[in-house]
DNA sequence: TTCGAATGCTGAGGTTACCTCACGGTGTGG
DNA sequence: CCACACCGTGAGGTAACCTCAGCATTCGAA
C-alpha cells in the first residue's frame, strides 16, 4: 500500500469545510439564525415560494422535519404558509418581505465571507482549485 | 462587485465534504459506528490512552459530553476506564484488544476509500489540489 | 363516475447528540 | 492547612432529526 496521499486530502478537505462551517455560523450570528434555517430562508426565497416537500426535498430531511423548519422561519416571520391554489392538500411557503431582505443580507454576508477566505489564494490557485473539485464533485 | 468565483468554490469544498462524509458513514456500517464514536475510537487508539477531558477537547465537545462518547464505546468492549495513577480524580480510557483491532481495520477502510476516490484524479491534480487546500488550512 | 390507493401536511412521541448546572472527590498554591 | 480549581458524572434541558398514524384531498382505473 504506498503512501498516495489521498487521506491527507480527504482531511485536508474536511478541515477547509470545518473551517467554512463555522465561518458561516459567524456570519449569521447577526441574524440569530442557524445555519440550517439559512438554508431554507435561501430555498423560499430562491424558488419564490415552495411546497413543505419539495422543501424538504431540497434539505435533504423527511418532510414531517420540514414542517418544523417552517414554524420557524414563520415565527420570525421570514415566511408565511398560504394555499396552493392548483392543490388544496398543500401548503406553499413564500417569502415575506423581511424574509427576502434578511435573505439577501446574509447572502451579501456570505459571498464577502467567502472572498475573504478563497481571496488569498492567488487567482490561478482559485481556478486550478474549482477545475479540480467540481471533477471530483459529478 | 465582481464574479471572483470565490462563492462557488465554497460550494465546491462543502459538496465535496459533504460526499466524503456520506461515503464514510457508509464505510462505517459493517462496524455499527457513528463517525463521531469512530473519531473517538481513533483518538483513544492513536494516543494509546486518554483522559476524558482531553478526548473533549480532542472531539471539540464538552467534558460531560465526552462522559457518553465513553459510555458508549465502553458498552462495545472498544475502550476501557482505568485509573490515572498520577491523579485520582482522573479516568484514563485505554483501548482494548478488541478497539485496536476495530480502528485499524476502520482505517485500513477509509484509507481504500479515499484512494478511490481521489485517485479518479490525475497524480498532478492531487498534488496540486493538497498544496492549495493547505494553503487554505493554515 | 366512483372508489381504493397515493399524496400532503401535521400531531404525538421517540432518538441522538449535544448542552449547563450542581455535586462529591481530589490536587495545589499561598 | 485551606480556599480554590479541577475531574468525572448525575440530573435535567434543548435542537434537530426521525417514524407512525390520521385527516383531507387528489388521482387512476374500472
Amino acid at each position: 500500500m504506498a503512501d498516495d496521499g489521498t487521506a491527507e486530502l480527504g482531511d485536508l478537505v474536511m478541515r477547509v469545510a470545518r473551517t467554512q462551517r463555522r465561518r458561516f455560523r459567524e456570519v449569521l450570528a447577526p441574524w440569530d439564525l442557524s445555519p440550517h434555517h439559512a438554508r431554507a430562508l435561501a430555498v423560499v426565497v430562491g424558488r419564490d415560494g415552495v411546497r413543505l416537500t419539495d422543501l424538504a426535498e431540497a434539505l435533504h430531511i423527511a418532510p414531517r422535519s420540514a414542517t418544523e423548519v417552517a414554524d420557524g422561519l414563520q415565527e420570525r416571520g421570514l415566511v408565511e404558509r398560504t394555499p396552493d391554489p392548483g392543490d388544496r392538500r398543500a401548503v406553499i411557503l413564500r417569502p415575506t418581505a423581511e424574509g427576502r431582505r434578511i435573505r439577501a443580507e446574509i447572502d451579501a454576508a456570505r459571498v464577502a465571507d467567502a472572498a475573504q477566505l478563497f481571496g488569498r489564494l492567488p487567482a490561478a490557485d482559485r481556478a486550478e482549485l474549482a477545475r479540480i473539485l467540481r471533477a471530483l464533485a459529478d
